[in-house]
DNA sequence: ACCAATTAATTGGTCTACCAAATAAAAGTC
DNA sequence: GACTTTTATTTGGTAGACCAATTAATTGGT
């Protein structure tokens, strides 16, 4: 029963990452700051910011991430020779960028595991059959023994993604599986039948990927995230009603 | 024409922050550090690893961003409640992320783009066909000067993303923007033929998101796409010979 | 006036010192 | 002895100092 102390703890002011973002973003806008040019020195953004290097260095970083920056050691940070409209999109996208969506996150993962099952049903190699059936052998044996395994089943998912042979599909897999748990554990979608369904798809996903049927795998994974998705809403819902009636 | 010293600055050792990344993935994988323990101080990590402060934060942030680690101001950074497994192996993928594989770059955009492509023809607003129309008369415009327009075409799919409603994938797109621009430019995707079957198909696209025309939208779209990637592939080719020949 | 070689200034890379907040330890109180 | 209050220590946050590489400016020669 939480609740004045944590909406006021809430409201935190923009970071000064972003802060520096939103800033060198607008310098584009503003057409101070051309597509292709060279950045400011750290120091004089740092100045003109008032903020520490530190943090000037951090925006960057982050920046270069998206491929909007591109520093060169000892002459200079430039902008990226993307036209002033793009850059302000994805800009613009990187500072409300957030994984706590939780309906975006749940339909982008059942979206990324289809296209990753079909690709992997048809590339998969024996080893990549045989890290499969590992990590399905492992969630089994966890749930024989009554005990959680959220875990052991996003490996099983994992190793489904690497055989996808694609690194760019297998990373933006990887990189929503952390908030997938979280939100899989926060809304109880392991119940005990759960778990006993879950095996049978499980062994219908990797059944197809061995014989190389890409329409059956799809359609059990499209099953088998369909009913993740429903208890995750479910789920979410009532926590929604929680948190509210907390108020 | 250049070649030896090129293949030796090409031989740059594994990064600080991808070296104190590999440590702290032995530390967990040894069993020193288990999940939801709190890491060594910066200052100790600094000193155990040989490396300054500034290495050790930033290799702490790539991790935060990837979900594995979680930092709280004045206490300590915490590992990730997951197993060590799902740790293990998010870790290596993050080592080895690059954006510079070729195939799975286009592949990846074509599926991410056929999914939001969907999703934009169920769930687009009069605001989103209004944003669209006008990068796709952006576009249209600097093609009938006679331009290159590869950053408007881009535009035009940004557009598309965002009215998918789903910021997730939409991020993951955007992500992806900068490098398949480079990409396009490189291999010359845009010529003055493509350039005016691509303003068709673009119409067909948009057609067919007013229409909210789920199926007719995913086809058009993937034959776009598709046109695109032949094209990529050929001039990614010629491009290897020509890489090749150098040496 | 032009060009090559040398020097000076500027750059991002790296490291260290200081800060306020959070925690743990110690002292005081009943 | 148990509990509160105070103090000391440790933490990540922040800023600035130093370095080597790069680039611009200067110089000297022709």
């Amino acid at each position: 029963m939480k609740s004045l102390i944590d909406t006021i703890t809430a409201i935190q002011l923009e970071s000064p990452v972003d802060k520096i973002i939103g800033q060198l973003k607008q310098l584009i806008i503003s057409g101070q700051l051309k597509p292709g040019d060279r950045l400011p020195a750290e120091r004089v953004l740092s100045e003109r910011f008032g903020l520490g290097r530190s943090y000037i260095r951090e925006a960057i970083l982050k920046l270069e991430f998206y491929g909007l920056l591109k520093t060169n050691p000892q002459s200079g940070t430039y902008v990226a020779g993307l036209s002033i409209n793009v850059i302000d999109n994805i800009i613009s996208d990187i500072i409300k960028f957030n994984k706590d969506d939780f309906n975006a996150l749940i339909e982008a993962r059942y979206h990324l595991e289809l296209n990753a099952v079909k690709l992997a049903a048809e590339r998969r190699t024996e080893e990549d059959l045989a890290s499969i059936r590992s990590a399905m052998h492992d969630y089994e044996h966890k749930i024989s023994h009554g005990k959680d395994a959220v875990e052991e089943d996003m490996l099983f998912h994992i190793k489904i993604a690497k055989a996808t042979k694609n690194s760019v599909i297998e990373s933006m897999i990887l990189i929503l599986v952390p908030d997938l748990i979280k939100n899989i554990v926060e809304n109880k979608v392991c119940g005990d039948n759960r778990a006993k369904t879950a095996i049978k798809e499980h062994r219908q996903i990797l059944a197809a990927i061995e014989t190389q049927d890409v329409l059956k795998a799809e359609e059990a994974m499209a099953s088998h995230l369909d009913e993740i998705w429903q208890i995750s809403k479910a789920g979410f819902a009532a926590q929604q009603i929680i948190n509210e009636t907390e108020n």
